[in-house]
Order: C-alpha cells, then sequence, then structure tokens
DNA sequence: CGCCAGGGCCTCA
DNA sequence: TGAGGCCATGGC
C-alpha cells in the first residue's frame, strides 16, 4: 500500500480513507460519551454520549489522573483506583500532593505500577498547583502540550488525552489501538512515530473537538470487540468489508509481514 | 500457566 | 533517536 505517500494525489485518498474509516465507526457504534467519569452514587465510571459543556476544574483534574493511571493499564484496574481516591476524597491536587505515598500505594495499587505511578501523581498535582487552571485554559494546544511534556511520567500520549478530553482543546490521541486499527485497516506497514502519525490523522480531518474525541474513543472500542492483538474477529467486524487486512486474511493471503509484532 | 492491558523513563550504543 | 529493559496489577 502506497497511498501515503507525499504527493498531494495521494493525501487527497488518504484524507478521504480516514474520513471513511471515522465514518464507519461511528455510523455503527454511536457517539462513545468519553472520557469516563467516576460516580459516586453509582459506583462505577459513567459515559456521557454527547456531553461537550464545559469541564470544571474537578473534572480536569480527574481525566488527567486517569490519563495517567491507564498508562499500558486496562480501564477496569485504573477504574478502581479511581473509585478509592474519589471515595476517600483523594482527587485533588493538594490532597495526592500531601498524601504519604504510602497512602497513594494502597488507593492506586490496583491500577498497577503503583510506585512508579505515586510519583507521577504527586508530580501531576504539583504542577496543578503551580499554575492555575484559568492560565492553562487560555495557552494554545503547543503551549499547553510543552508544560504537560515537561512533568516527569507524562510522555505523549498522556498529555495529548489531557488536552483533548481534560482541556478540551482538539489534539489527535494515538495509542497502541490506533496503530494497530490503523496498520490494519490501510494495510500501511511503515512505523511512524508518534507524532507523525498524530499528524496524518490531524491533516485529515477538520480540528474539530467532538471529531478527535470520538474518533479515539471509537479506534478503542473496536480494539476491544474485534481488533484483538492476536486473533481479530474479523468475521464479526462491520469493517472488514473495507480493511485491508480482512479482506487479505479472508482471500488467504497475508501481505502484512506476518511476524511483525501488532501492538 | 501465559498473555494482555487506552505508556513512559532510563540506558546504551 | 531508537531499540531494549523495566515497572505491576488483575482478568481471562
Amino acid at each position: 500500500m502506497t497511498f501515503f505517500l507525499k504527493s498531494k494525489k495521494f493525501s487527497k485518498r488518504m484524507k478521504n480513507k480516514i474520513q471513511e474509516l471515522y465514518d464507519l465507526m461511528y455510523l455503527n457504534l454511536g457517539p462513545q460519551g468519553w472520557w469516563p467519569v467516576y460516580d459516586l452514587k453509582l459506583k462505577k465510571c459513567v459515559y456521557i454520549p454527547n456531553r461537550y459543556t464545559k469541564n470544571s476544574p474537578k473534572l480536569i483534574f480527574e481525566i488527567s489522573v486517569g490519563a495517567l493511571l491507564t498508562q499500558n493499564t486496562s480501564w477496569i484496574n485504573v477504574e478502581k483506583a479511581l473509585a478509592k481516591l474519589k471515595e476517600e476524597g483523594y482527587l485533588s491536587p493538594k490532597k495526592i500532593y500531601e498524601a504519604s505515598f504510602e497512602k497513594l500505594y494502597e488507593l492506586i495499587r490496583s491500577s498497577g505500577y503503583y510506585r512508579q505511578k505515586a510519583e507521577k501523581l504527586k508530580n501531576l498535582s504539583l504542577f496543578f498547583i503551580k499554575n492555575s487552571l484559568k492560565e492553562l485554559s487560555k495557552k494554545n494546544v503547543f503551549e499547553l502540550r510543552k508544560m504537560l511534556l515537561e512533568i516527569k511520567g507524562i510522555g505523549r500520549e498522556t498529555a495529548d488525552s489531557i488536552i483533548l478530553y481534560g482541556f478540551q482543546k482538539p489534539i489527535f490521541v494515538i495509542d497502541s489501538y490506533t496503530r494497530r486499527i490503523y496498520l490494519r485497516f490501510f494495510g500501511d506497514e511503515k512505523e511512524y512515530d508518534y507524532d507523525e502519525l498524530r499528524e496524518i490523522f490531524e491533516k485529515s480531518l477538520k480540528p474539530d473537538l467532538k471529531i478527535y474525541s470520538e474518533y479515539h474513543a471509537l479506534f478503542v472500542e473496536v480494539a476491544k470487540r474485534y481488533c484483538l492483538k492476536k486473533i481479530p474477529l474479523c468475521e464479526k467486524c462491520f469493517l472488514s468489508l473495507k480493511c485491508f487486512y480482512a479482506k487479505e486474511f479472508k482471500n488467504g493471503k497475508y501481505t502484512l509481514s506476518k511476524n511483525r509484532q501488532i501492538s
């Protein structure tokens, strides 16, 4: 597959394909209601489709904590940690910054890597203590991203998740699911750098908060339901008619490198 | 039991 | 600047 060459002729086609993938997922799965927020009464995380009101400071912090805790970790484990943090009133920068490491370990243990993540949460909390949300909200996407990336423990995906879902500014989030579906659906085996792949999506779409939010959330849903790591459920997947990998699979030939790790 | 899960940091060429 | 090792819990 060579339609991702830099020539303009191909980039138009690339744009259409990326928009087509979005449309297919959105039409089949609908709005996803990201980012999930822990509900104290229901005692679980809730998804609220089409909520695009402005996030409160508390919500921005909760989303940031969730984005950090879910690094290389299944959401269900994060949800348990978020529940404890929120139930015990620790979901504020001040409380986390002042908490002992022992206490934080106890609260977030279920989310894995809990020693690293406790340290990261402290760094994140100090960031929100030192910078007012008013000032942060005024920053443009790139200034905000630069500041977040200076926090030890916040990498590109976490920063972008915080910006998109927390601060509600349009930046396209790339994660392992995005890479997997991108590779399989388009059959494009080039190993893009994080920002290279982000720009492919951003150049193909309007810089629209709703589209960016839904696109990433839809990738996660498709990856969890159908596009599994080892054995993708192509026969059940609504993308299979348009998916490069599914079509090759059906024809009994794999042109994707067989031994390539698809993470 | 092994694999997977909404990464990021450190080290060492 | 990129590849490899490390971090850790919980579900299946």
